[in-house]
DNA sequence: TGCCAACAATGACCAACAGTCATAATATGA
DNA sequence: TCATATTATGACTGTTGGTCATTGTTGGCA
């Protein structure tokens, strides 16, 4: 039972990164599950002994790939500089997006509510899992930058939408393929330093206008106009 | 010519009122074309009449929504404080995305780069003249705050990409329809003053450390850790 | 070694759907 | 009223995701 369990899950590995190869060459949409099953040297049908359906293949590169940037992450540790740290691990992430874009079509694609609905509580629960991971991951540079009196404290809510919406926006250009049509075309290296700058003095504005507020006490109907 | 070319008209907002509708209670991939026809009271082949494929529907439905919304933003106006109308455009295409998520969706879906190869050069320029629409407001906004002293004066893209993030963060937050599985969950509301206040924030900081590397040479490779 | 049972791989097959086109229905105009 | 041009239609086609009865393979046992 052990070797053959051990081949099963060789070809896993190898379905997936033909898969990936296949998508980064034709677009992920084009390619069809016969396609995969072929460049594997296997039987269409086998393709679905591993994967209920051809969103289950997506999925995982998309779980997958995201995992190994958390990873990637926590690596990195935190140094003595918090903001700083924050600012690598973003630069960081930007970076890995830019070297990986299919996966982060793919990302962008697993994400959307629909899909997950249609891919059952099995992978709900672990693409929830990581989104925890990752909020945890920001929790505790914040907190590190906290503690070292780089920001004031401050409710967590009034920096992270900003920040996982900074993600957003660049995962969205890399999926994108860059800057195609546009006038002003900055080099990717560039326009990362420019909105990690900016997410950064997002983060420090941010949390300045948090803290006012809460020294005016929390239930401020904070209408600065 | 002239009644029946009205008639036609007619027709063509009635499907995309219809599509819409179907799209809002089913979810647009669900749909089929099939469905939409029915649903207006005409033939399927007649649908092809109106619309080279069913993705040209999609992109329809994006475009018109980006353009009333642009059309809106304009309408709101520059007033005496600049930044305050940024943040109040900013707040209004927040709302007018919640209001409308089925249209949000449409927009991501239709903004993917594969997506616009295969719609041609049509519907590409069309997509290409909105971010045009865009920018060129955001630059009015923008050059309107220098001008009254708000902010030093920036090169445009030191703070663009950052706000460009911004909005595509809260596409993507609307488009999964909230926070769903989340464990702090803020009303919208909340969450959109959050990264309204956010992004403001960063575009006063990054305008801010902008002017100074301005200061010190356009050309200062600036690694400021 | 030869045989059998359990298991795995396979590709012909099915259903669903986007898109086409020959034909039917309708409008136009003399 | 009839002939012709125009428009609407849904049966049809090709493609693809997914299924399953059949075929092939493995491993244990006599």
């Amino acid at each position: 039972m052990g070797y053959q369990d051990e081949v099963f899950r060789k070809r896993e590995q190898t379905l997936l990164a033909t898969a990936l190869k296949l998508f980064q060459k034709h677009g992920w949409e084009q390619v069809t599950v016969a396609q995969v099953a072929d460049a594997a040297g296997i039987g269409k049908g086998t393709v679905y002994k591993h994967f209920a359906t051809k969103d289950e293949i997506y999925a995982r590169l998309a779980l997958d790939f995201s995992q190994r940037c958390l990873e990637a992450y926590r690596r990195q540790g935190i140094g003595d500089q918090a903001l700083a740290s924050m600012r690598a691990v973003i630069r960081l992430s930007f970076d890995l997006m830019h070297q990986h874009p299919t996966e982060v079509q793919l990302s962008l694609h697993c994400e959307r509510p629909e899909f997950q609905e249609r891919l059952g509580p099995r992978f709900q629960s672990r693409f929830a899992e990581l989104e925890v991971g990752y909020t945890r991951l920001f929790n505790e540079l914040l907190e590190a930058a906290v503690a070292r009196g780089e920001i004031p404290q401050v409710p967590i809510e009034s920096v992270f939408w900003g920040i996982e919406a900074g993600f957003h926006g660049v995962m969205a250009r890399v999926a994108a393929g860059g800057f195609g049509h546009w006038s002003t075309t900055p080099d990717m290296a560039r326009y990362f330093d420019h909105v990690a700058d900016f997410m950064i003095a997002g983060l420090l504005g941010a949390s300045a206008i948090g803290a006012t507020l809460e020294r005016q006490g929390p239930n401020t109907e904070g209408e600065s106009t």
